[in-house]
RNA sequence: GCCGAAGUAGCUCAGUGGUAGAGCAGCUCACUCGUAAUGAGCAGGCCGAGGGUUCAAUUCCCUCCUUCGGCUCCA
C-alpha cells in the first residue's frame, strides 16, 4: 500500500508501485493529458518515474514553469541529437533551459554558420515526427566515462558532477532517445513527439564554462513552447521589444547620432535629444542642490600620478584610454578620466577639513571615458564616453549609516520621478581583486546591509561583485515590459581616503581619516536616457518630451494661434501651418510622438475652442480654450521632488 | 577581445562580374484641405575603407573599420 499526498492535502492510496502518469490518470484523464513532469518529495521527476513509497507529489502541467523548462530541456537534447546526426564528430557540452528557451553548446570540427540552422531545424522536425521515447538510465561513473570516450566536455562533466547534476553515489543518470544519449539529471518529456513548437533563434560564441581562457564553443539558441499560439506570442513579443530599441528610436526621433568619424561608443546629441537630456540633467541637479550637495566641475584629464595613487592604473588600466603623451617631456603623461572620484578627492584635499564641515557632498555631471571592448558596446546603454550623475560624500565613520539611509531614499524618489516604481536592490561584496583590509570591508558591507534593512528594502547578496575599493548597493528598476535595469549604485570606500591620505580634524584636534561614499543615481545619463526611451517606447511623459505640444492649423487662424501661444509660454511648442491636409499633420505629429496636438480651424476662432489629441487618450473635440490649456499644463507638469 | 551576421541615397531596403534602383524624407509646382501619408516633377550614391583576382569588381577573394546577435567584461 502506497499513500500519495497531493498539494490539496488529499491522499491517494495504491495497492502497488505507481508511476507519475498512472497517478495523473487516477486523478483525471485531462490531467494525464496535460501532465509533463512530477515533483516527488521535492524532486522533479519524469512522468515515468515509479513511486515506491509514501510520498508527497505535485504534477506539473503545461501551464507550469517547470513543465516549460522540461520541454525546453528536452528540445535542447533534440537539438544536440540533430547536430550530431548532421555533423558527426561534433563535441557537445551543455544545453540547459533558459528564460523563454534553451541553448546547447558545441565544438564543431569546423565552425558552422547561421545558414546551417535551418537544416538543423529540419532534422529536429524529423526527430519530432519519429516519436522517440526519452529513456532514463543510471550507469556507473566508469561506464559513463567509456560511453563518452571522445567527448572531452562530457568527461569533464562526469569528473566534476555533483548530486544536483544527476550523480547519486557512484551512479550518474543519462537520457537516451534513439541513437542519442546525454548526461542529464532530467526530467524530460516522455517523447520527442511532444516537441512541436520550437524555433532556433541565433548562433553565438560562448566560452566553455563561461571562462574566457577556455575554448570557445558555438552556442545555438532556440525557443520552445507547448502551443503554436504561445510560440507566435513570443515571437511577437520579441518584435515589440525591437520597436522599443533606443538606437532605432533615437534615430527616428532625431535624438542622437554616432558616426564612424567620431569613433565607437561616442555620441552626438542632436537638438531634440539635447532637450531631453537637459531636462533629465536639470532635474537631477536641482534635486541634488536642494538636498545638501554642492556642485563641482572637474576636467577630463589628469596626470598619470593621480591614477597611480588612486589605484586605477593598477586595477583598471585595460579599461582606460591610452595615455596622452608630451613629446617634449616624456614624464608628463595624462589619462582621460574613467572616474570622477580622484578629482573630487583633490578638491577635498585642497583645504584642511574640520569635522564640523562633514559630511561634504560634491556633485558633478562628470563625463568619463572608458575603453570598453568593442564587442560590448551597445548604443547609449554601453558607451565609451558617458556622463555620470556622480557625487562623492566625505564623512566620518559614524555618519556612514545615516548617509546611506538618506541616499537610498533620495535615489528611490529620484527614480520614481522618472516613472520607475518597481525597485529592487543588490548588495555586492568583496571581489577577489581588491584593495583594503578585511575589517574595513566587513564594516562597510555591514553598514550597507543595515541601511537596506532599516529601509525595509529587500535585497539579494551578490558575492564578490563589489568594486575593487569597496562594497556597493545597486538599485534595479523594472521597465514597462518587465525588463530589469541596474541604475543607482552606492559604494562605501575606505581605501581611497587611505591612498590619498585624506584627513579631517576632529573635536579633539586629532587628524582622522574620513570615509568616502561614491554614488551615481541615474548612473550614466546616456544610459539612463536610453533606458527611458525603451521604457516609454519613445512616448515620453510631457515634461520630458522634446516637443511637448504641436499646433495643427486648418485654414487661416494665425491670430488665434498667437492668442493660444500667450497662454502656453515656456512650453516647447511647434506650429504646423503647412498647407497640407490635416490627416498628414496628424500623421506627422503622431510619428514624432508629440504628447499633445492642438487642432484649430476657422470655426474654432469664433467659438474659442480647440480639438485636442493627447497621447494615450481619446481624441477630444470642441474643447473650450481655457479647458484645453488647463489639460495641456497638466500633461506637461514637472513632477515635484520631495523627500 | 572571441564566435556568427551585416554595411548600397538622409531613412528603410531591392539589385547585378559590364561603374546602380524603389518607397519615405528633401526641393519645385499645383491642390487650400476638420482626425493617421494629395498629385506631378526635380535633385540625391567613390555600393564602409584598403589591397588582390579579372579585359572589367558595388558584385568574387583577403585585410581593416563600423554596426547587429551572443560570450567574456562593466571600477
Amino acid at each position: 500500500m502506497i499513500k500519495i499526498t497531493l498539494p490539496d492535502k488529499s491522499v491517494k492510496e495504491f495497492d502497488s508501485d505507481i508511476d507519475g502518469i498512472g497517478l495523473a490518470k487516477s486523478i483525471s484523464n485531462s490531467l494525464a493529458k496535460s501532465a509533463v513532469c512530477i515533483d516527488v518529495n521535492g524532486e522533479l521527476k519524469d512522468l515515468s518515474y515509479v513511486i515506491k513509497e509514501d510520498s508527497k507529489c505535485k504534477i506539473y502541467t503545461k501551464q507550469d514553469q517547470y513543465a516549460l523548462d522540461t520541454l525546453r530541456h528536452s528540445t535542447a537534447h533534440v537539438l544536440a541529437q540533430a547536430v550530431l546526426n548532421l555533423f558527426p564528430g561534433t563535441e557537445y557540452a551543455v544545453g540547459p533551459p533558459i528564460e523563454d528557451g534553451f541553448y546547447y553548446d558545441f565544438l564543431f570540427k569546423e565552425n558552422i554558420k547561421e545558414s546551417d540552422l535551418s537544416s538543423i531545424e529540419n532534422e529536429m522536425r524529423r526527430i519530432n515526427k519519429a516519436n522517440q521515447l526519452f529513456i532514463r538510465e543510471e550507469i556507473s561513473i566508469s561506464v559513463a566515462k567509456n560511453k563518452f570516450l571522445k567527448q572531452q566536455f562530457k568527461q569533464e562533466l562526469i569528473s566534476t558532477a555533483d548530486p544536483s547534476e544527476g550523480v547519486e553515489g557512484d551512479n550518474i543518470s543519462i537520457y537516451k532517445n534513439d541513437n542519442f544519449e546525454d548526461l542529464c539529471r532530467g526530467p524530460h518529456v516522455s517523447s520527442t513527439s511532444q516537441i512541436n513548437h520550437f524555433k532556433l533563434t541565433k548562433l553565438a560564441g560562448a566560452y566553455w564554462r563561461g571562462i574566457e581562457t577556455n575554448p570557445q564553443l558555438q552556442r545555438i539558441y532556440g525557443t520552445a513552447w507547448f502551443s503554436k499560439e504561445e510560440l507566435d506570442n513570443y515571437l511577437a513579443r520579441q518584435k515589440e521589444a525591437e520597436k522599443r530599441d533606443h538606437r532605432k528610436l533615437g534615430n527616428e526621433l532625431d535624438l542622437f547620432v554616432n558616426t564612424d568619424e567620431l569613433g565607437p561608443g561616442q555620441f552626438l546629441w542632436k537638438p531634440k535629444g539635447s532637450i531631453l537630456r537637459q531636462n533629465i540633467e536639470d532635474y537631477s541637479k536641482k534635486a541634488h542642490a536642494d538636498n545638501g550637495y554642492e556642485y563641482a566641475y572637474t576636467p577630463h584629464i589628469g596626470r598619470s600620478v593621480l591614477w597611480e595613487t588612486s589605484g586605477h592604473l593598477d586595477y583598471y588600466k585595460e579599461g582606460m584610454y591610452p595615455p596622452l603623451k608630451n613629446e617634449d617631456n616624456k614624464d608628463d603623461e595624462y589619462y582621460l578620466k574613467p572616474m570622477n572620484c580622484p578629482f573630487h578627492i583633490l578638491i577635498y584635499k585642497s583645504d584642511i577639513r574640520s569635522y564640523k564641515e562633514l559630511p561634504l557632498r560634491f556633485f558633478e555631471l562628470g563625463s568619463v571615458y572608458r575603453y570598453e571592448k568593442t564587442g560590448v558596446l551597445h548604443g547609449l546603454l554601453r558607451a565609451r564616453g558617458f556622463t555620470q550623475d556622480d557625487a562623492h560624500i566625505f564623512c566620518t565613520n559614524d555618519q556612514i549609516e545615516e548617509e546611506i539611509l538618506n541616499l537610498l531614499t533620495f535615489s528611490i524618489k529620484l527614480l520614481n520621478a522618472f516613472g520607475f516604481d518597481s525597485i529592487e536592490a543588490d548588495l555586492s561584496t568583496r571581489p577577489e581583486k581588491s584593495i583594503g583590509n578585511d575589517d574595513d570591508w566587513l564594516k562597510a558591507t555591514n553598514s550597507l546591509a543595515s541601511a537596506l534593512d532599516n529601509q525595509n528594502i529587500s535585497y539579494v547578496t551578490a558575492h564578490g561583485e563589489g568594486a575593487f575599493y569597496g562594497p556597493k548597493i545597486d538599485l534595479h528598476v523594472k521597465d514597462a515590459i518587465g525588463r530589469r535595469w541596474q541604475l543607482s549604485t552606492i559604494q562605501v570606500d575606505f581605501s581611497q581616503p587611505d591612498n590619498f591620505d585624506l584627513q579631517y580634524v576632529d573635536s579633539n584636534n586629532k587628524r582622522i581619516r574620513p570615509v568616502m561614499i561614491h554614488r551615481a543615481l541615474l548612473g550614466s545619463i546616456e544610459r539612463f536616457t536610453g533606458i527611458l526611451i525603451e521604457n516609454y517606447a519613445g512616448h515620453f511623459p510631457g515634461w520630458l518630451a522634446p516637443v511637448q505640444v504641436k499646433i495643427l492649423t486648418i485654414g487661416e487662424v494665425s491670430n488665434y494661434v498667437k492668442e493660444i501661444l500667450k497662454s502656453l509660454k515656456n512650453v516647447r511648442l511647434e506650429i504646423d501651418d503647412r498647407s497640407i491636409r490635416l490627416g498628414e499633420k496628424i500623421h506627422d505629429s503622431t510619428k514624432e510622438k508629440v504628447p499633445v496636438s492642438i487642432i484649430i480651424g476657422e470655426k474654432d476662432v469664433s467659438l474659442r475652442t480647440m480639438a485636442l489629441n493627447i497621447h494615450d487618450q481619446d481624441n477630444q473635440k470642441d474643447i473650450k480654450l481655457e479647458d484645453g490649456i488647463k489639460q495641456i499644463k497638466n500633461v506637461i507638469k514637472v513632477p515635484k521632488f520631495k523627500l
